[in-house]
DNA sequence: TTGCAGGGGTCAA
DNA sequence: TTGACCCCTGCA
């Protein structure tokens, strides 16, 4: 192990790690008490420290940064400009935008998407966080040169495990939906990236008839893993900002998705994320 | 302390 | 269209 450490200061624009790590995008960030982020990311243990809006990476030096992790911060997108055409829409989105102006959207693993959101339905954050890294410490492996940092568990540990211990994540109910796509993606290794190359709406439908993953859980891990960026997840708080902010009325979920597709265009995912923090933060529709 | 409602949904009837 | 599903948290 690397006992020394090195800072390395990288340049992340319109970036916060609050806005970005707790916008519910991910569950495998966390801030401990001296305000270290840590996060487990594709088998590496990340640790960054944000002050005055610079961002310091431990033991990665911007070179490495460049290489390895630019993707995953989406650091080819321009949120800049994304955020001035999207305030331009209207003065709900202006607000929105502006309140969670550090979010940036994160390119994650698609598998680990997968399960994660999949785990996710009809479930709080905090829960879904518990499941995660239960899952983690359980059936992923250790990640050497860390203390208590375990991979996400691949589709042959999550098969093989035998529904009674997979249990023992309290995932009720999810557990046979992770035990089933698990087998299914263990049966049929290039279905993974298959789903990459897929068109958009054809990923679409192989993730809907995937057993426990409903439309909102497949726009989720559209959105999230970068297959698909205007892909628009109506949950309970999305559901409700739309109400209250557009609709002025109850609307169903299909209705609401249409509208926003159609509204937002390819931005559509990206406005989904402001409004879904925006709304929850503040509690809005309720 | 206890009971109940609701939670970033999905599925089967 | 509706209720069951696992289990946990927040709240009265």
């Amino acid at each position: 192990m690397n006992s020394k450490t090195n800072f390395s200061r990288v340049d992340i624009n319109d970036f916060n790690p609050v806005h970005t790590f707790t916008c519910g995008q991910c569950f495998r960030w966390d801030q401990d008490e001296n305000g270290t982020w840590t996060g487990i990311v594709s088998g590496s243990c990340l640790r960054l420290n944000w002050k005055d809006g610079a961002c310091f990476f431990y033991d990665i030096g911007e070179q490495e940064f460049n290489n390895r992790w630019a993707s995953y911060f989406d650091m080819g997108t321009d949120y800049g400009a994304i955020k001035e055409e999207l305030s331009r829409k209207d003065e709900h989105l202006r607000r929105a935008v502006s309140f969670g102006s550090g979010i940036r959207l994160l390119r994650q693993d698609l598998w680990e998407v997968l399960i994660s959101f999949l785990i996710s339905q009809n479930n709080g954050m905090a829960r879904i966080k518990q499941i995660v890294h239960s899952l983690c410490l359980h059936f992923g492996k250790p990640i050497p040169g860390t203390c208590d940092c375990y991979t996400f568990p691949d589709f042959s540990s999550l098969a093989d495990a035998p529904l009674e211990k997979l249990n023992i994540c309290r995932g009720g109910y999810r557990c046979r939906y992770i035990s089933a796509v698990a087998q299914i993606f263990k049966e049929s290794l290039s279905l993974l990236d298959e789903l990459k190359t897929l068109p958009k709406q054809k990923a679409r439908e192989v993730l809907l008839s995937l057993p426990g993953i409903g439309e909102k859980v497949a726009d989720c891990i559209l959105l999230y893993s970068g297959l698909d960026r205007s892909a628009f997840p109506v949950d309970r708080w999305v559901k409700r900002v739309m109400e209250a902010l557009y609709f002025h009325r109850e609307t169903d979920e299909k209705s609401i998705r249409a509208f926003s597709r159609e509204y937002f265009g390819e931005l559509a995912g990206i406005a989904q994320q402001y409004l879904f923090y925006y709304a929850r933060e503040n509690r809005i529709g309720l």
